[in-house]
DNA sequence: CGGTGGACCTGCTGGC
DNA sequence: TGCCAGCAGGTCCACC
């Protein structure tokens, strides 16, 4: 479910809730998630102080003043929120959070692809699924140049490398497809047979449909929910995901649906050259 | 290096 | 109306 648009926005949401907020006790119900969760996590993170809520590609970060963070990510769909006490519920509730105010943090997930991990605060950056992570795409670094050099002695098709986690990280299904058609570049292209000029426009392109869709709070397809439990509004916005078979807003082709390693890429086979 | 296919799970939908 | 194949915002691994 969620891409870097939709954990930056439950980041925003989470941060003034939680930020000062003393974990009281925490709730496994289902342990079983895409690894289990730690028998020793409630006891570590009893009496802890949340002092920052943080994001690396598609993880969260909830740092505490018990010299541990809290690494959560959640998976295809993973929903995390902050509940008063005893309010109605969603299924699948499998962690809660109880916090010093009254009330929850609750994390839900129906297909438990999610990750709740705790690190020591001088491992962070070693921690295996944060080691070997790309570049932020937001950060000042990934530029046209950047992406150009990176893609040198690479043959994979662009769209297979904007959803390499180990280059660039965050980018998804649906936004890998949405920057693609931004920039007018076609999915299928193998990296090397791309200039530095589209480089740029597709630096431009993630950036900015990045941005725009952290500005509508992301993008609810079927489930994605922010921190209060709001759909974000992005969808609307869409150009070519999920639209097989409709008509290109730019040029009236009708929008193809093509597998790659496995995924749906959606594109306009006129407007991506 | 790359590409495929499958594994992990549950839930919804579209076509018959 | 009811059933079921196919598909889903993500990773990770084995294999060619």
């Amino acid at each position: 479910m969620p891409e870097l648009p939709e954990v930056e926005t439950i980041r925003r949401g989470l941060a003034p809730l939680l930020t000062g907020r003393r974990v009281v006790a925490v709730e496994v119900r289902e342990r079983r998630l895409r690894q289990p969760i730690d028998a020793r996590v409630p006891g570590r993170l009893r009496g802890a102080m949340v002092t920052g809520v943080k994001r690396r590609s598609k993880y969260l970060l909830l740092e505490t003043d018990a010299g541990w963070t809290v690494l959560l990510h959640l998976g295809m769909t993973g929903q995390l929120w902050v509940s008063e006490p005893g309010r109605v519920s969603r299924p699948h509730q499998h962690v809660v959070f109880k916090l010093d105010d009254g009330r929850e943090l609750r994390y839900a997930d129906a297909r438990r692809f999610g990750l709740i991990d705790l690190i020591r605060d001088r491992e962070l950056h070693e921690h295996p699924r944060l080691r070997g992570l790309g570049v932020e795409p937001l950060e000042d670094g990934m530029t046209g140049e950047w992406l150009h050099r990176a893609t040198r002695g690479r043959r994979k098709p662009v769209k297979n490398f904007l959803m390499d986690t180990r280059a660039i990280a965050g980018i998804g299904n649906i936004y890998a497809c949405e920057a693609l058609f931004r920039a007018g570049v076609n999915p299928r292209r193998p990296v090397h047979r791309i200039g530095r000029r589209s480089w740029d426009d597709v630096a431009v392109a993630i950036r900015a449909v990045l941005e725009e869709a952290i500005q509508a709070g992301g993008t609810t397809l079927r489930d994605f929910l922010n921190a209060e439990g709001n759909a974000g509004y992005f969808a609307v916005s869409l150009r070519v995901y999920d639209r097989k078979g409709e008509s290109c807003g730019r040029c009236g082709t009708n929008i193809r649906r093509i597998v790659q390693a496995g995924r749906s890429t959606f594109y306009c086979p006129r407007c991506q050259k």
